[in-house]
RNA sequence: GCGCCUGUAGCUCAAUUGGAUAGAGCAUCAGCCUCCGAAGCUGAGGGUUGUGAGUUCGAUUCUCGCCAGGCGCACCA
């Protein structure tokens, strides 16, 4: 077993390197060494396996025919001992066809790999993932599963990549809402439903609360005198946000624990609470405050940014002062390559501004805000005060039982406590392959039949096709007890199979794009790009029944694509059972 | 009013950041289980990429205008 993946080099690499180099001789020396030139997949099987269209982008500049440059670069790249024939197509496009034992080597070495092929580029750096993030006193509702299962994906997508990750659930458990609901609590608040759903009572509390502090004045200015008593550190108040915060906590673990997602730290905004008035003093000593209409602030007109409020009038800070100080501690205290935030897009604005005044004070970490689209129904956005929300863990209920019904239909003799386990695998990732195959910045209409969907380009179809491969090897194992397809050579004999394995050893640029891109989308399209070709390949090709040695190869194959699905799938915090 | 985002098949989404004939799923229709798992496979129909211009060898992608929708823009987070 070769431990160390950089001995598992990227074709699309190798051939970029090839073609670079060619460029070099053909072409006189330019600012940036060529160093953009790439090689990409062919959009079409008839033009070979990978296709290079930098010749016609360098045409322009060079002011050269781009056919003539191509067939220039062609002549200056000579053999290469992974590319079987190369091809000036079009208007200048340099179209490569691979040699199948060079895909054949490459897959072989990608099978001895523990990681894949998946090189380790983020080692030695620190990233600081800020996501999910949910209020206090505000049960998780179904807007609430993008933040956490995005971040969740790209936390793991990271760390695959040598990076560490220091995952930080920035809870919002401060601010002027506590003045509401603590007054809300000491009038309206049932004892038996607090003990029965607290999290739920407490929204109701609060929901009351907000409506009547919108009515009468004098209500209003209870709930400020609560916020006061609170942050001036009453004890009673103390007590009760104490206990708002741990209830909230236990159900938030609850759905977390459900999700598979998991953190390095839980710190709410409270935590920062101390070294507000030394950001303020930062901040002024920076030359960036000015008093505007009685409150503290920083202009960003250089910028183009609407001004930021650092200090209330009232005298209170509010969310970008925590969050200056939350990125001021985070970069003392993990010295993190770069910083990112997700949440979704109404925090673009606020972002940017936070980002601009970083860079003021003179804070060069990278900091990222990857936004995505609000969850919304058909009928409109979620509203607390319209009762229109769909708690999330009703979703992840209908989800399992949904899942259920159709384990028990499909596999009658399994036990109960399978079935239910089976559910719950691919109910849960229905809802996450539903939402992390698609852009995360378009805004998603929620629909129970979508976020459910078992067929298609769906979570279980993927873990479907894991599991027919599971079964394939069982059944090659008690056939051919002893024998490891392992030990065998890949032959790629039928164009299918070339075509599966070339797209195996494409698994870590899907995962190398999705990470900079911040997308898991880009590793659900391959694994169901994947799945589909094996899926066709597993209808159409015989393996069990093919002859010695191509039996091997096949069994082989199906292995390795086990493996890509499996591993895939982990890193989208999605299951893969054995049996479904 | 200003800013950010979105508009692609009936519906939900892709399209490797300017590449070749715009691809999938759902839905519809036609086939495939005495054969390795039919949650599957094979095929068919379905498109003026919101719209009008521009940039160039080449535009769903870039620029500008317009139309439609979403979100944001001073003391909530």
């Amino acid at each position: 077993m070769s431990a160390d993946p950089a001995s598992v080099p990227l074709l699309s690499d190798v051939l970029a390197d090839w073609l670079r180099a060619a460029f070099r001789r053909a072409l006189p020396p330019a600012a940036d060494d060529y160093a953009s030139i790439g090689v990409v997949s062919t959009t079409n099987p008839e033009f070979g396996d990978y296709q290079c269209n930098a010749a016609m982008a360098l045409a322009k500049a060079l002011k050269q025919p781009p056919r003539q440059l191509a067939q220039a670069v062609l002549d200056q790249a000579g053999p290469h001992p992974a590319v079987e024939r190369t091809a000036l197509a079009g208007p200048g496009f340099i179209n490569i066809t691979v040699r199948a034992d060079a895909i054949i080597d490459l897959a072989q070495a990608q099978g001895r790999d523990a990681a894949l092929g998946v090189p380790p580029v983020g080692r030695g750096q620190t990233v600081v993932l800020d996501y999910s993030s949910p209020n206090v006193a505000k049960p998780m509702h179904i807007g609430h599963i993008r933040s956490t299962i995005i971040g969740g994906a790209l936390d793991r997508l990271h760390r695959a990549l040598g990076y560490r990750v220091v995952a930080d659930n920035h809870i919002g458990d401060w601010g002027t809402q506590f003045g509401i609901l603590i007054r809300g609590y000491r009038q309206f608040v049932d004892e038996a439903a607090l003990r029965e759903q607290p999290v739920e009572e407490l929204e109701r509390l609060y929901v009351k609360s907000y409506e009547q502090s919108q009515a009468d004045p004098a209500w209003l200015d209870a709930c400020r005198q609560e916020l006061v008593k609170l942050q001036s550190g009453d004890p009673e108040n103390l007590r009760l946000w104490e206990q708002f915060v741990q209830w909230s906590m236990a159900e938030f673990e609850r759905v977390y624990r459900r999700l598979g997602v998991s953190f390095d730290l839980v710190r709410g905004e409270s935590h920062y609470n101390v070294k507000l008035p030394g950001v303020l003093a930062t901040l002024e000593q920076h030359g960036l405050v000015k008093e505007s209409e009685g409150a503290q602030v920083v202009f960003l007109e250089e910028e183009k940014l609407p001004v930021c409020i650092v200090r209330k009038r009232d005298g209170g800070f509010n969310y970008a002062t925590t969050d200056l100080a939350t990125v001021a501690s985070r970069v003392e205290e993990f010295h993190p390559a770069k910083i990112v935030y997700v949440t979704d897009e109404r925090q673009q604005l606020h972002f940017r501004q936070l980002f601009a005044i970083c860079r003021r004070l003179g804070i060069t970490t990278a900091l990222d805000h990857v936004w995505f689209g609000l969850m919304r129904l058909p009928e409109g956005t979620f509203s607390t005060r319209q009762g229109n929300v769909i708690r999330l863990e009703r979703l992840l209920d209908e989800a399992e039982q949904r899942a259920l019904a159709i384990v028990q239909a499909a596999s009658p003799t399994m036990d109960p406590a399978t079935q239910r386990d089976v559910a719950r695998a691919v109910g849960i990732g229905a809802v996450k392959y539903a939402d992390l195959s698609q852009n995360p910045q378009t805004q998603i209409t929620f629909s129970w039949d979508k976020a459910l969907a078992l067929d298609g380009n769906s979570g279980p179809y993927l873990q479907y096709a894991y599991a027919r491969i599971a079964s394939v090897q069982d059944k090659y194992a008690e056939r051919y007890p002893g024998q490891d397809p392992g030990a065998f050579p890949l032959q790629l004999t039928e164009p299918i199979e070339r075509v599966l394995a070339l797209k195996v050893t494409q698994f870590p640029e899907a995962i190398l794009r999705a990470a900079e891109l911040y997308r898991p989308s880009v590793v659900a399209d391959y694994l169901y790009d994947v799945a589909q070709t094996y899926s066709s390949f597993y209808q159409n090709v015989p393996f069990l029944k093919a002859p010695d040695g191509v039996r091997e190869s096949r069994v082989r194959l199906c292995g390795l694509v086990a493996r890509v699905l499996r591993t895939g799938l982990d890193l989208l915090g999605i299951e893969t059972p054995d049996r479904i």
